[in-house]
DNA sequence: GTCTATAAAATGATAGAC
DNA sequence: GTCTATCATTTTATAGAC
């Protein structure tokens, strides 16, 4: 028969499209419950399918979430693109914090950004993930960098502290207890935070 | 007998003595791996006792928790009060913080400042808990009140942002990626947290 | 690949002897 | 109050029919 690769593209493309749903389920649950309370019951259930058929797709808990994990990179790459525009690197890096505290607020962060996170040992066994987070921080290195270099952060404080500070705002419990208290809306509490972040809590010395 | 009330003070002494050995264990637990993952065979087999007499200390897992929790206040309270001496409202929340940090890096933090915790709706059903919980709100509240109209602290940042943002950094990420990156001593990582807490990453302006 | 049924292990909690 | 033994439940993972 012809139509043999078209039949066959068609079953990887609904194949594809199953495992997407599957992972978008993942990715919610891991970012309200986190991965020790996320239950493949869960996962199922929610995706509507046996939890039998789940294992057919993800040979364990452990891959589901390192695959929903991968994709999460795969965005925040995507979002570091979209950033590369005509942007000093102080904006690109607010920017990037802007989406990660949003993605959070929303649901669709998973909280990870923990040394005690019981996954975290085999994401880090996991080549993808680590080969794409190896390029995210490279480019997110290069802006702090940049940043520096021309004055507009801190040079006394150490690249890898800024980095590390910028990628934790995207499980920042301040988020949570602000939404919770309900006076803000959701990108109010956004600026808040890169504001925080950023410029810290004191008193602004250049307006004295 | 004459000496039954002495020999019952012995009695309660001992019997307070041991569940604090309890409560060590736990709290260590807690800041290592946080409630979920902490297991009641783990407490048993690390205090030394069987996992039944565990139970006739504490009648549930979420109470033993909350107990630790409750002990952990009492002595974010007693460094509150320490630190009400001759030092000007930042200091002393800068004071807080470096506690906090520093107990974290200690692993004698428990991970909590997560809504996403499954105790903590236990904890808000526990009034000697949230009564203390007030109380600490209340003196780091009062400091912050201070140090806003002082011009100390941004007058423009409400204070509850203030507050949970000082809170949060008792189990900021940041602090144990730093350690695990072995660069830095406690000390140093304690201190760059604090002025990235409170003076931000940007460039300090009054030296331009 | 999807299902039902079930194994295998972990874990919170209790019974009952001493 | 401490112990051993056990229960009840949850949860990861698999077997095997269709």
């Amino acid at each position: 028969m012809q139509d043999t690769t078209q039949k066959t593209s068609f079953k990887a493309q609904q194949l594809k499209f199953r495992e997407d749903a599957i992972l978008d389920v993942v990715n919610h649950l891991l970012a309200r419950k986190g991965f020790d309370l996320m239950t493949m019951d869960e996962v199922a259930a929610e995706v509507g399918i046996a939890k039998a058929s789940l294992y057919k797709h993800f040979a364990s808990k452990e891959v589901l979430a390192a695959a929903s994990m991968t994709r999460l990179i795969d965005r925040a790459l995507a979002v570091v693109n979209d950033l590369s525009v005509e942007l000093d690197p102080l904006e690109k890096l607010k920017g990037l914090v802007r989406w990660a505290v949003t993605a959070h607020l929303a649901n669709t962060m998973p909280l990870l950004p923990s040394t005690r996170s019981s996954i975290q040992q085999s994401l880090t066994n996991y080549p993808p993930y680590m080969e794409k987070v190896g390029r995210l921080i490279e480019a997110v290195g290069t802006w702090i960098e940049q940043a520096q270099t021309s004055g507009l952060l801190s040079a006394s404080l150490p690249g890898e502290v800024i980095l590390y500070t910028v990628f934790a705002r995207s499980c920042d419990p301040v988020a949570d207890f602000l939404k919770l208290g309900g006076a803000f809306s959701d990108p109010e509490i956004v600026e808040m935070l890169v504001k925080t972040c950023f410029d810290g809590m004191s008193q602004d010395k250049s307006t004295l």
